[in-house]
DNA sequence: AGAGATTGCTAACGGTGTTAACTTTCGGGA
DNA sequence: TCCCGAAAGTTAACACCGTTAGCAATCTCT
């Protein structure tokens, strides 16, 4: 027995990463050329300067090709995140989780095709499954969030609200365990949880055009949205972010 | 000449919107079994009993056919948001804006499949053009929320931002046309966009499940959601609407 | 050098949107 | 009443899609 399910051999598994990332990287092209419509497996191969059946050596077949192309995405978006955070380092978490916020914005409006794939596949099939690719790499992609929420209150003070339906309670919790370890109270989590899906569907509505109707610039709406999510969470120097 | 592009004759035009209805009807119900994938010429035409070429007697092709279904979703989704405030006559406008949002969460989450194709079709293909089908749908469906922001901002107080940018004016006196002729002050008419994104996102990251990974039932989040949209609205008599 | 795994190919199946050309049906004016 | 023209629906065909089966070539490791 050679190669029979050993380690990746070296070479071989090279240039096979770099087949995978090549069809990943052709598949965003034609999303973004041509609509979701347009990544097709004849397509991509196509580009490639190869046929359809050989992409069934890299993917089981289309789904999983889209969706390992999501998943990429999702990490795309969470370093960009990332590195909006750390392109101020020794500002506070308020500051941080701003920028993050901007980013947010700034990569949904540069990248529509993208962001729509991220945000609209789960209904459009049904992968919603708490194993699913899609979940794993949205924890990812909001994990940055989530973090910088995190610190922000471990500094300043998030004012927790009247009371906690006891139903949530149970998969608060498992909310928590992702959180670095940290004992963040649960009615502080739900906070959080509030602050992630105005700022999620904030952006979505505005990249998938629901605000053309009223605005062609709703930029200062989302600076207004981004006051009152880091109020809600007891932003305390605000005044110095700017 | 007979009927050369005469007004409807009697019998015919009936058989025809008849047929025009059964198409809609039948691709719905394709949408809401297979998902989007699966509303199709074909399908549509066989579940009909005919041949794909005949639909073109009735559309001109397959993403017309989805846009008047998509069309067609949008009145639906309009007439329920004001049965939802008719359900409640004497109420005043708070708790009327109250129960048509809820309608709108209500109808989103039984008919998740028709709400993505509402709110995801304009990115996929790219017809959010101001004369477009979506365009015009889109309105009647938001104007029934926006004509209650209306009255209540004519019985309540709105409380107007500090300093509107103006380079929103020009977009903003276009909604105010469409607004029954109210001489609503433009502060007001951000108001009414701020609020209205935030109550389309919020549902939207609801249906979409991204925060299945925190929630099983976000409910409670969608009330207070509410509660915020009122109060930012100037309600009053909120303690009376539960 | 040979064995075995990996890679990519061609051929083929059923399904899709769309067009062209044809037949059938049916309503209303003479 | 008859008849003609418009409307409705058909079949055939084309190019595209995902997917499978079977086969040839290539590369790696022993």
């Amino acid at each position: 027995m050679s190669g029979t399910a050993g380690t990746p051999t070296g070479r071989r598994h090279r240039v096979r990463e770099e087949a995978l990332a090549e069809i990943l990287r052709t598949g965003r092209r034609l999303l973004v050329e041509d609509g979701p419509g347009a990544v097709t497996l004849r397509a991509i191969a196509r580009e490639m300067g190869m046929t359809a059946p050989g992409l069934y050596r890299y993917y089981a077949g289309h789904r999983e090709l889209v969706q390992a192309l999501a998943s990429s995405l999702y990490d795309e978006l969470a370093a960009a995140l990332a590195a909006a955070r750390d392109r101020h380092p020794s500002a506070g978490p308020g500051r941080q989780l701003r920028e993050a916020g901007r980013e947010l914005r700034r990569w949904a409006l540069a990248h529509p095709r993208e962001f729509g794939l991220l945000f609209a596949k789960p209904v459009a099939d049904a992968d919603t499954a708490p194993g699913s690719v899609a979940h794993d790499s949205g924890w990812r992609f909001g994990g940055v969030v989530l973090d910088l929420m995190v610190q922000l209150w471990r500094d300043g003070t998030v004012v927790p609200p009247a009371g906690l339906d006891p139903v949530w309670t149970a998969q608060l919790e498992e909310v928590r365990e992702h959180l670095s370890g940290e004992p963040v109270p649960l009615e502080v989590i739900y906070v959080f949880v509030a602050c992630w899906a105005r700022l999620y569907g904030t952006v979505a509505v505005e990249v998938f055009g629901h605000l053309d109707f009223a605005l062609t610039d709703p930029g200062p709406l989302f600076e207004h949205t981004l006051d009152e999510i880091l109020t809600a969470l007891g932003d305390t120097d605000r005044l110095t972010e700017r």
